[in-house]
DNA sequence: AGAATTTGACCTGG
DNA sequence: CCAGGTCAAATTCT
């Protein structure tokens, strides 16, 4: 594939933003073309036993990739208004690739919901990139939320209002598409759930998260979690304020996985995107199983939990970021936890078998270095 | 025992 | 007054 066209990432010598943007949406669009491909083996494989809602998630994955490449290629094209703005959304993929240079907790701040993204590869349209906001009103990008949302905010025990100093940054996540669908998206933060609600008009309670270090480094960080209305398997998470808490050396969470591990993640993702299919299909055969999903949760134990005991690192207690985890957890990955340990453990370091397997992954992705990046 | 989640009550801006 | 957001006691886990 072309991603292979790498170069040293750790250089990131600064590409113009034109290059960087082909970099990441060639990327995009080839995997639009393997899901295709995997779409079409699957009906090849399972002919009329795919049911309809499969196949229609799998179509809309395809289609919002495709839309989203287009949209990358159009901003492109035509002009590149955001160029400073670090809130610019259409830096969004850029923010992925960006290693994690050093423990900022800038870095970490406004990584997670890329993470998301990656790690869970469905591509929804929180990488519509013109649809993401910040600061509040995203209801264009809102499909399913059709006009009700309500995500406004207004907080009151703080006087703070969120909608003026806090800055809030919308994304959608795919929820694992097997096994316990209701965990929570992984973005690498330990998170305590502190109330849930039922949201007008909204099928489904939003879950409210604040960090779990919220008191004792005064970090203010918050995120709501909520299933979109019309689609299941897919999170809305909205990030609100920063962490503080990665600022301190001493701060026991320090999520951030290696820079290596992040890439392979990245990689992972583009390369094995999952076809997003159904959760339900007992009888999918288990070559179609959304791959990507599992693979980035045993990342993300593998890497971050093994601290667990010590300051709940990276990821978010009991496998990611808190969202029932702790009672849905009963589902385990036996194969995959092997799979995935033949992947990463057996041969060697785990970065030289990634590196046999996607040899260049990294550079597809490469960030062009743009420097700032902002939520979203 | 301590930490995390659940859940109904409470608070506040619109 | 209502809906969204937060608190905090009760409950569940580890």
């Amino acid at each position: 594939m072309l991603y292979m066209l790498k170069s040293n990432p750790k250089a990131t010598p600064k590409h113009t933003m034109d290059q960087q943007q082909h970099h990441t949406t060639l990327p995009l669009i080839l995997e639009g073309c393997k899901l295709a491909k995997e779409l079409e083996e699957s009906i090849g494989n399972l002919g009329n036993q795919l049911q309809p809602e499969i196949l229609s998630k799998s179509c809309d994955d395809i289609i919002n990739i495709f839309a989203t490449a287009k949209q990358m290629l159009n901003n492109n094209a035509h002009h590149h208004r955001h160029h400073h703005h670090h809130e610019d959304p259409s830096l969004f993929t850029h923010h992925l690739l960006h290693p994690p240079q050093d423990s900022s907790a800038h870095h970490m701040q406004t990584d997670p919901s890329l993470q998301e993204w990656l790690k869970y590869g469905v591509i929804t349209q929180a990488v519509d990139i013109p649809s993401i906001s910040i600061g509040g009103e995203t209801q264009a990008m809102d499909v399913s939320d059709s006009g009700k949302a309500a995500s406004s905010s207004s907080s009151q025990r703080s006087h703070r209002s969120r909608k003026d100093d806090e800055e809030k940054c919308k994304t959608r996540v795919a929820a694992p598409q097997m096994g316990n669908t209701d965990l929570p998206p992984d973005d690498n933060y330990t998170w305590r759930k502190y109330g849930q609600k039922e949201i007008l008009g909204s099928k489904y309670p939003r879950a409210y998260y604040r960090c779990t270090h919220q008191k004792m480094y005064n970090c203010p960080a918050k995120k709501q979690v909520q299933r979109l209305d019309n689609d299941f398997y897919t999170f809305e998470v909205t990030y609100i304020g920063q962490h503080t808490c990665t600022m301190s050396s001493t701060a026991p969470s320090i999520p951030q996985p290696p820079p290596l591990l992040h890439d392979q993640m990245v990689m992972t993702q583009a390369m094995v995107s999952q076809p997003a299919l159904p959760p339900t299909s007992s009888t999918a055969s288990s070559s179609i199983v959304p791959f990507g999903s599992w693979l980035s949760m045993e990342f993300s134990l593998g890497s971050g939990s093994g601290g667990r005991g010590s300051g709940g690192a990276g990821s978010s207690s009991g496998g990611g970021s808190a969202t029932g985890s702790r009672y849905g957890r009963d589902v385990e990955y036996p194969a995959v936890a092997d799979m995935a340990d033949v992947m990463f453990n057996s041969g060697s370091s785990s970065s030289n078998s990634m590196d046999f397997i996607f040899p260049c992954a990294e550079d597809k992705w490469e960030a062009p270095g743009s420097g700032d990046k902002k939520h979203c």
